[in-house]
DNA sequence: TTGTAAGCGTTATCAG
DNA sequence: CTGATAACGCTTACAA
């Protein structure tokens, strides 16, 4: 242990008989002479001070921290996301307040509310469910925010989106290539952004394929493995079965492959299987994964550059953006068989 | 945009006409008279009155947020303790501010020197790399922290860690059941701390079991899929090779994995495969991943309960604790052939 | 129960 | 270049 209390500008100024205004002077880079430069050094140096943040950033009505707000940052989309923002930020200066929030619109609303009460400059958040109460926080915001996922036109606040219309659309262009035909759909819930988008997604692609929807083949349940497994299990029991599994993201898709394993069923041969995310995991699996690729880390990247943007210029600056990141399919052996 | 400047204490206080004493005492669950209360709350809700937490802090002296320091959040290890670290921290009522240093140490010690200037109440920190300089530092920390890993003894700070010595003993003794005997072991660098533990580790259960060390089966590099890939073309090159191999974290293995199919070797037929730290990719791999836990999850509950406990009694309370989380084997398909 | 006033540790203005 | 001094927004004695 060092001293009871820890020194303040106050007590260096004392030591080193200097006025406060001096010592801060010192610490900021502003001009003082040599000499009591030194000597404030010296004290400093000798009582161990260290400047106390928190009454800066009282002063500069700044604290230096963003936040960044998901539902579950064990999930891979998230957690790509975080990779990236977090270089940037602190590239920005700014630290990184990591809010999980557990898919819990309350919490979301609990972290909306953190940035009027100055825990941060800034925010972004990637909401699951957006609730026309989370919108109404959302627009009362004092300070800049940035969502990742889409918003309703109109909102107040810049815009970081996926394009799963497009996404979904390569995933059944490239199993259509292949000359599959039925189609199932594994989809997480739809009372939440993704799950809503890619059901539409969906159902707007097949069309447009002139793929009819088996709705037999179409099983909506969580994010998760276990949805994969189950529904795929329920799925292949249906004759016809499908020749073709697109999933709402990658764990959704382990789950299927473990179930076509299980079954005994071939893939891509007898069944082939598309995930969503490309996550980290997409490369690992057995067999590895074809994957839409809705550009994550991109996303994540591109709210993090527009969030220090507006905090470089705190009221100028142009209206609410929306920023639409493009989707690729990354073609693995889920689909191509041969290679791996 | 609401108003320009955000309303204070102050403000409210004159619009219901009362003191700013009786505002703050509404907003801190003070006895108030009724009417005071409703005329507060009125004023307040009109005009969007949000408490600032930064000036409440700068009374306090406590931020209400925790710093966690790692190397890179991408790593599946750091990844599992933040799961863990984090429920714990919001329960107890602090926020987490996240530090991906990059393996830096010069970066890590500008965390620990943030603590001094008061970003944060407490800090969580996995060290990659002990120098005398981060000892030093530590040392001379006035907040509570717990350090994720081994520290030298009469440290300081309380200390979580865990026993790769026994975790690469049952792995070792699992693979000499199954009747391996040439053992190759693929490392990180020796100048990180798991690294040379492991390395330690590996030497002492290799004794212990009667096998001698072949230094050609022996391979540092990093602790990545590259790594294990090369350094396993070339144990393959050997003479006789490697019936087995160890690898020191789980992306070696899945590198090693690679090199092994692409070598058309059988796993475990010809060589059986383990790696550490059993993280999800190990349940994902081809074939799955016999893995050594260490416990990562554990470790980072752990570390976020006794920083807690510190947080609770800010001067009293033991010495500087240790404790040790056991490791356990996750045997897979590498090793066991069979069942998947 | 309420108000006044003194801090918390800085930064910044304004004279010297 | 330097020193008083007034904020920043809040909590908390201490009086009333």
């Amino acid at each position: 242990m060092r001293s009871k209390a820890s020194p303040t500008i106050t007590t260096i100024a004392e030591a080193a008989g200097v006025s406060i205004a001096s010592v801060s002077r010192v610490f900021n880079g502003l001009p003082v002479r040599a000499e009591t430069e030194r000597r404030v050094l010296a004290a400093a140096d000798r009582l161990g001070y260290v400047p106390n943040a928190v009454a800066r950033s009282l002063k500069s009505n700044r604290t230096q921290q963003v936040a960044f707000a998901v539902a579950d940052i064990g999930n891979p989309v998230y957690l790509a996301m975080l990779r990236e923002i977090q270089p940037v930020l602190k590239a920005g200066g700014y630290r990184l307040v990591l809010h999980s929030t557990g898919a819990d619109v309350g919490e979301e609303i609990e972290v909306l509310r953190g940035l009027g009460r100055r825990h941060a400059d800034g925010l972004i958040i990637s909401p699951i469910r957006v609730t026309g109460e989370l919108l109404r926080e959302i627009d009362g915001l004092t300070a800049p925010a940035v969502v990742i996922g889409s918003l309703p036109d109109g909102a107040r606040v810049d815009n970081v989106r996926a394009d799963s219309r497009t996404g979904i659309d390569l995933a059944l262009r490239h199993l259509a290539d292949l000359g599959r035909r039925r189609i199932g759909f594994v989809n997480g819930p739809l009372d939440t952004v993704p799950g809503r988008h890619r059901d539409t997604a969906f159902r707007a692609a097949m069309a447009r394929g002139g793929l009819p929807v088996d709705e037999g083949l179409v099983h909506v349940g969580a994010f998760q493995r276990d949805t994969g497994f189950e529904a795929t299990r329920r799925l292949l029991d249906r004759s016809p079965g499908p020749d073709a599994l697109l999933c709402a993201n990658d764990l959704i898709a382990l789950g299927a492959l473990d179930a076509l394993r299980a079954a005994g069923r071939d893939v891509p041969g007898d069944v082939a299987v598309v995930g969503m995310d490309d996550t980290e995991l997409a490369a690992v699996s057995w067999p590895t994964l074809t994957s839409v690729s809705l550009g994550s880390a991109e996303r994540g990247r591109r709210a993090a550059e527009l969030l220090l943007d507006r905090l470089r210029t705190p009221d100028t600056g142009p209206p609410a953006q929306v920023i639409t990141v493009a989707p690729h399919l990354v073609v693995r052996a889920s689909t191509s068989g041969g290679d791996r």
